[in-house]
RNA sequence: UGUGGAAAGGCGAUCGCUUUCCGGCCCCGGCCGGAGAGAGGAAAGUCCGAGCACGACAGGACACGGUGGUGGGCAACACCCACCGGCUCAGGUUGCGAGUCAGGGAAAGUGCCACAGAGAACAGACCGCCUACCCCGCUUCGGCGGGCGGCAAGGGUGAAACGGUGCGGUAAGAGCGCACCGCUCGUUCCGGAGACGGACGAGGCACGGCAAACCCCACCGCGUGCAAUUGCAAGCAGCUCCUUCGUCGGCUUGCCGGCGUGGCCGCGGUCCGCGGUUGGAGCGGGUCGCAAGCUUGGAGUCGUUUCGGGGCAACCCGGCCGGCUCCGGAGGUCGUCGGCAACGGCGACUCGAGAGAAAUGAUCGCCACGGCGUUCGCGCCGCGACAGAACUCGGCUUACAUCCAUGCGCAACCA
RNA sequence: CGGGGUGUAGCUCAGCUUGGUAGAGCGCGUCGUUCGGGACGACGAGGUCGUAGGUUCAAAUCCUGUCACCCCGA
């Protein structure tokens, strides 16, 4: 990268899962957790970085509502992932549940996250 | 409480997202740097009206759906403005004012009007009122009782009972007659663009309500929707042509099928062996996917400071002057045609959200703003509601913290 | 983004077409039957018809707004 500095917060398509199949292979992966309001999937991938999939259904209020969960979730894997030393996928489902600050998000997903981590087993990623 | 307007306060720092332009790098797809732009008054509900796209279509009729006082505005509308008429504004009438109305037709036809009530659509006599006329009986010859009958005023029922009040009239009564009010009709007159209003004349009054029941009349309307539609196009399958060899079989006589060989892949260090597989080019259709449609609108807004034309107004047309915001090096529009907001034509010129599992964010500091406490130094909390562009416009409806503006009936007469 | 449908008793539904009485089954309560329970029989309670207006003498029903839920189309 010709001397640039290196910015590992950043967050662009590439780390976005984009298409129904991506979504369903991590589905059938069922390798699951949870912390507060959020149902974590986690799924290896072949890149080298890891991606980020939201699942926020109508039931957790409206387009406003919707857009700041979102947001703040995303908000929290840019910051989260770099700490992350594999490459993995992820699809967050969001529950109902009373607004909370971008820190509360934050939290919640380190911690799913890092039960993901502790209970994975590479035998499971070799299935289909 | 109703109506109208404004409605994520400003500055800075760090880390990010989408996009436009310029420059650079390389593996031509991204990356890096710089500059710019990045949610609303309702973006919402999807209730109307348009553009636009595709499909259908000679014309007419039927069917279906919509609209419904009059005149105007508008591209169009179920929207907007003004007017007319009805109703409401706490006893009644009148006037002004405010609010409100899906406000054509019930003497074209069909249908419905439960319960109650005697009677509910050209109806009816329960209680009641009356015995003038006629008949019978009694009689103290004054009348009394009964019959045949008359009446629809009063009571009562109902949402609604076939005009209202008063006087006359009568056996009792009744538009039976008269006055006033109401109603209907008129080839009449006046005012108005018209809805309609007023005057005059005629009629004793016939014509209950419901069309957001069917229906009739007038006018309007093709259907589906950007997931419309269009372009490019991996893979797979099909067709055409070319492409190693040998051998066997079939026949449609140049194709098909089997076996071997050759090529390629896997196991393997190599040979042998085993397993699998079959090359290239083109064609039309077209899946995944990508792209177009996709933002361009003639910047926006205010003062009405000014002016002219049309109009009461909404609004339309044509210029002039001044200011503000934003942005740029400057320019930030100009001419013309149809006129139309979108859309489309011509010639210059400039760019103002365009995403696509869907960008417009997070954290911190300071200043403003609101609330509470206060020893008036300040401290604490909040930074607020409703709500997120998805092809684009014009309306309607609904939601809403805070701020600004404005209204919340009056008079006369009678009781 | 577009299109369509449903809200009635605790539950599942009818009634809406053509406006006047809100009903059925299951469940619930009381009594009878039985030694007791179940089943059976008799009687009974229970509904702002999602919500706000309008039309009408009268609205679950007709019309309009609004809320919630469900289904369909890539």
């Amino acid at each position: 990268m010709n001397g640039s500095p290196p910015r590992p917060e950043r967050f662009s398509k590439a780390h976005r899962l984009r298409h129904d199949r991506e979504f369903q292979h991590v589905y059938e992966i069922r390798h699951r957790r949870e912390s507060g309001p959020l149902l974590v999937y986690a799924a290896s991938n072949t890149l080298t970085h890891p991606r980020l999939g939201l699942s926020v259904s109508r039931k957790v209020g409206g387009a406003v509502t919707r857009n700041r969960v979102k947001r703040r979730l995303r908000e929290s894997f840019r910051k989260l992932k770099v700490r992350l030393d594999r490459p993995f996928d992820y699809v967050i489902v969001v529950r109902p549940h009373k607004p909370i600050t971008q820190e509360a998000y934050q939290t919640h997903l380190e911690t799913a996250m890092q039960k993901l981590a502790d209970s994975w087993t590479p035998r499971k990623s070799g299935r289909p």
